[in-house]
DNA sequence: TATGAATGAGTCTTCATTCAT
DNA sequence: AATGAATGAAGACTCATTCAT
């Protein structure tokens, strides 16, 4: 039976701190989410989380490291939400439809973190997203691509088929949509983004149904 | 043989104003380009342009209308890219790969006037940006994708197709490679953006093939 | 018969510079009159008047010289209007009601006009209001005064009666009404500025009437 | 014996804070008082507190609010002020002349205020002067009314007067008087604000005299 | 660790006035 | 006399960040 450690001084105080930390992330997720990027200032963070400005530097040093902070859990609840999905799924095709239904859903319904994806993964930043972080950030997301190449190979047997460029070309395909979605290109070209996930899903399972 | 017209007073001052005002949007294009949409600064334009900020105003009233004025050409230019490579093909498989090749080639070159239409075609802007004017931005759109629907329905036939929604999706996929590939993510996912958009011509002209 | 006398070059000249100053007045009236004192800006005058901004200068070294001017004009109006009033009445009684009434109406009618008064006999002007125009202006008030004045004394016999000072608290009530009024404080203290004057007037009419 | 209260951090700090506003808006009065409605902006200000301008958005949230606090504190001075006027007089005719006299005498001694007054209470500013706000500021300057009508009604008999209108006729009297004096009119027409202030108040007192 | 006051560099925008033409 | 392009100084306001406490 696993029991806890005793922790030394050091080690509680840095989970104390670290339980901080994650309070403030949750803080800053939500009025990410309410407010878009332009209106998370640190402030209404700060303000958020119960704190004042300053103390929000005891935790990340740079405003962009706190973006980069949500984009790490966004893409692992991206994750788990993929996962998810497949595994309920009941048959090979049913499973890659979901996986990538999912990925599409995650972000249709949370608009802000595919901008903030896009923001953070833009060039040079002038400070807070290290190339350290930026490789973090990656895996997170390959992880998230990799379920659904697993899913695409087990579908259509993986001799016949570049899961790798089918999977970054669908993921491509997705975030498309959403971008229209989101600038309301698609609205003004009486488009409906779940329709144009749909077709393409129905070409692509054509397209690598095994025969 | 044509000589030009003598041009009274009026004429020439209106003119030479237009005159400076395109250089000034050419200064503003080349700020955008260099220093991307944040970094476009009233007064960074002015600077460019050999003006202090305020002289800016008597050629456009507002920062968003000179964004707006960019963004014109820019459809513009996207249009006229996509009509010329359409018509030096020579079948119409070739037609519309070029149409399309040509959308993705025009963004590939200027990454910045992507996110110009994405920040200006988004919701409604505090000033500057009048619903007549996003109307005729979005025609100019329109009018692109006309163009890639024109060699859609030719190719494949009128009857088979909904070549509007064809359309609507190619343009998303283009513009999600271009979105992936300009946030570096294509790079680190060790992908091509344009043998991307080569696979999804293929897959789509084998698609579509009439038989 | 007075025939006009032949005007040589110079008069001519002077002749239309005045016209084209008058018209430039009246324009920038207009504006005033329109967008009161915050609103008329040089080019708002120009525009109205037909010039581009650097023409004002031609007649005009200042801003503050065109406000006095339609000033001078302003108080000139008022004089013509009060007299009127005072000759159109048809005893003592009712011509010191109907000058004082006609001062009020006048500028009731015309709050613009009482700001710009305001706005320009206040303090020292950093330029354009020379004291030799402060006293022109200045005189044009006193002429009107002095019709009230005279309908005082003829109403209640010059002997009892100290009429300037009368007059000047008169002046001083009309006016303190009309800016309570114009500011919205009578509104709000349910006071009608017209029967706050008539009430004036009674009393007035009261106290000097002769025995 | 008061013997200061402990008080908490939270308290101390509040304090604190309130302590530094309070500098910043005798800053902001001071510079009020010497450069006028137009003088203070919010450079002049913030330098007259020691501060940069950022720093005093800190404490107001708006260039109007600072306004309309300043203006609270003159209403509610200028209210002490007539009460304590009317608190000393010794009788029923000394307590009604004393109050008018206190007002304008508040107001001769500082003219910005009055120019305040009718700057932030004219019609509706962009921002920063809520309506809530602005009943606010009215009620206080109906309480400085009530005592002026206190007095009328005490000296001269509930029943033979309207006292409403008697003392919103007094107020614009004194208005009057003072604009007339602050744009330097009375001074050209040689005539005394005090002296017009005491011939008014010479005809109320017979006028509303009880027999 | 947390505070929160303060900074400083920045944002867009306005407008009376000047001056070469 | 008129143009009108351009200036320059100013306006209010925002916000990431620092730092003494």
């Amino acid at each position: 039976m696993a029991r806890p450690l005793p922790l030394d001084r050091h080690d509680r105080q840095q989970a104390a701190r670290e339980f901080r930390r994650a309070n403030l992330l949750i803080a800053a997720q939500q009025v990410f989410a309410d407010a878009g990027l332009e209106g998370a200032t640190i402030r209404a963070i700060a303000q958020a989380a119960g704190y004042t400005p300053g103390a929000v530097y005891s935790y990340y040093p740079t405003k962009e490291a706190i973006y980069a902070d949500i984009l790490s859990h966004s893409l692992t609840a991206l994750g788990a939400a993929v996962r998810d999905a497949a595994a309920a799924a009941h048959s090979d095709e049913a499973r890659l439809r979901a996986a990538v239904r999912a990925f599409y859903d995650y972000y249709y319904d949370r608009p802000q973190e595919l901008d903030l994806g896009f923001y953070l993964f833009q060039g040079i930043r002038p400070r807070g997203l290290t190339p350290a972080l930026d490789r973090v950030l990656n895996n997170r997301l390959v992880a998230v691509l990799q379920i659904i190449a697993a899913a695409m190979a087990r579908y259509a047997g993986v001799a016949h088929l570049d899961a790798h460029r089918e999977t970054v070309a669908a993921m491509c395909h997705i975030c498309g949509v959403l971008l229209m979605a989101n600038t309301g290109r698609l609205r003004t070209l009486d488009s409906e983004p779940a329709a144009l996930v749909d077709h393409y899903l129905d070409c692509l399972v054509a397209r690598l149904r095994p025969r």
